[in-house]
DNA sequence: TTGAAAGCGCTAACAC
DNA sequence: GTGTTAGCGCTTTCAA
């Protein structure tokens, strides 16, 4: 197609041939208002036939912007998590922004050394889902001294006048557990993550308060804090196999460790629902394949990505409200299969 | 910390501060060899102490250099690809490149234009699964003409002199059959994608070498060919209760396509393994979960993630071999579960 | 409607 | 071991 495959077309190249001024080809371009319609066709069919091609790093070298947003993840590979990045790939893309995705392997010191990169990256903006154990959240400061917008999704925090993207866990979490009690369920274990993570924190929270609606006192021996894995899974249905008396459901907050710890009481002969009644968490793919089929709250990761993009999108574009938005909060449902159907349903 | 918040450092103003040259700024702070190391620490320190920070921008445009790497890939969510997506973000970001992440969401056209965007954002190379239904490869004429090196991995093509990192489908496809064949199973259905992608054609000819060495002919009626998603395999599921006489096994091509499929026949009161086995591809979590589990072929995305960029980049540092190698086949196996467990094993 | 020219921040060839 | 200087390709102010 192209006859010079080696040499770089710039601009410069272009006026030449046309005998124009670099800075005509520069706003022909761009479709700058003052270039007559005459010079703009003939520089953009010009521009085509050499192969031409911008450089984006004059271009960001001269205004200072990248049209890069950066994002980190936790992990990459999880449901949730994957169908966010692809929500904000879509979005990102058709607005002509690239984005720069890196994962903290559920751990601080990563998160930090990925936030300098970004920062190195000369991100325009953004998008942070906290990793398991953050606390201290300075190593963002460098961003927020240079007004570099950022906005949590999933796993937020209070940081400045940040944007929080977020579904009602607290909500979520009530709804779940009352309906496990609806279902006569009165031993209700919770498995449960890193309490400083506002999903997990809230989702206990809504436990808590659902007993408490029920006047079911609060026992904290079925409590049972992990990381949530599949180990953390098997390990949890052994803990439960251990209890006296016998509790007669779980809510555990995502799926991945709801399905095996139900695969484990299953082993120990355990019926589910009957003996021990299962909820989970996030309507992962899985969640629909098990057996009994499992009861969850249902999480639109893909629009929440979608949605986390577009309003740093606009914040980037000036669309600013000075945090009008400080906190959106999308909305999520319980959906009901076998795994909590205790009795007669 | 840092005490001017809202204007950039540049080495300029770091030489400045110092007495020395702008040269020797940007030399200490790549710890030139001719720098001496008193000069050195002394450039870093007062670096770290103004904020600066480097401009990659500048540093690009100088240099003609991205350490930017693209990747485009089929769909972000799903697993398989989330971990390879995984496994190339660590070894990039280990070795100072970034990653830019798109989605062709399986059409031929998005992936054309996501080349289009990688090109103009001047990756150093490109790393491709291609969609679905490509065929044509002329849009990566333009990276192959600027000798910005492209990977495929999965979903491969002859292309140029690229390389190709897959596994082999063929024997994974003769290994699941195989031992289909070996629990006594005689009509098996053979579930299959697009024949231009090598991964279906590769595995739909394992089927048929099984079978040909078992000495049972090639039934076309036995194949059926769809986009291997949950619908489709809830399709198939129906088509295949259909069939007269009934098949006795299904090897579907990916797992996701498997267990929507077995789901459907056990709705059906077929038995599973008994009335028919079934065998998966991919080792999806999902895969271990459903009841009874199911048999499939086990993926390592994530090491192939790693894999892949660890090859690029060592081609980018020149270490090139002039193709030595060419393409690179990993290994999978056969995981043997419940659901193909005819008889009495 | 178009042109001239300065400068974004960095690197590297060349000079000392 | 360090300094000088010429660009990399683009945008944008000012002038015409």
């Amino acid at each position: 197609m192209t006859e010079k495959p080696s040499k770089e077309i710039t601009i410069y190249d272009i006026a030449e041939v046309l005998g124009v001024a670099p800075s005509t080809v520069s706003r022909a371009l761009k479709n700058h208002h003052s270039i007559s319609d005459a010079t703009i066709k003939r520089v953009r069919k010009q521009a085509k036939k050499m192969g031409y091609r911008s450089n984006i790093f004059a271009k960001n070298l001269r205004r200072q912007q990248t049209n890069t947003i950066g994002v980190i993840v936790p992990k990459l590979n999880s449901h949730f998590m994957s169908s966010a990045l692809s929500g904000m790939e879509k979005v990102a893309n058709t607005n002509g922004y690239n984005l720069i995705i890196s994962q903290s392997s559920e751990t601080a010191e990563k998160e930090a050394s990925n936030v300098e990169t970004m920062f190195k990256s000369r991100v325009d903006g953004l998008i942070v889902s906290l990793a398991y154990n953050t606390e201290d959240l300075k190593h963002f400061d460098q961003l927020a001294e240079r007004n570099i917008p950022i906005i949590f999704f999933d796993r937020v925090a209070d940081y400045h006048s940040s944007t929080n993207i977020v579904i009602n866990n607290f909500k979520a979490g009530r709804m779940a557990t009352n309906h496990l009690l609806d279902q006569g369920c009165r031993r209700i274990v919770h498995i449960t993550g890193n309490q400083i993570r506002n999903v997990y924190e809230d989702r206990l929270r809504g436990y808590k308060k659902a007993l408490k609606e029920h006047n079911i006192p609060f026992d904290p021996d079925l409590i049972i804090e992990n990381r949530l894995n599949e180990e953390d899974g098997t390990e949890a249905a052994k803990q439960i196999l251990d209890m006296t008396p016998r509790p007669d459901a779980v809510f555990a907050a995502n799926d991945v460790c709801a399905v095996s710890c139900m695969a484990t009481l299953k082993e120990h002969s355990i019926s589910i629902p009957n003996d021990i009644a299962v909820v989970g968490f996030n309507n992962d793919p899985i969640s629909r394949y098990v057996e009994p089929k499992l009861t969850t709250i249902n999480y639109h990761g893909e629009e929440m990505g979608e949605i986390v993009v577009i309003n740093l999108i606009n914040h980037l574009k000036g669309d600013n409200h000075i945090n009008a938005t400080n906190t959106i909060i999308l909305n999520s449902e319980l959906i009901i299969r076998q795994s909590s159907k205790c009795c007669d349903s």
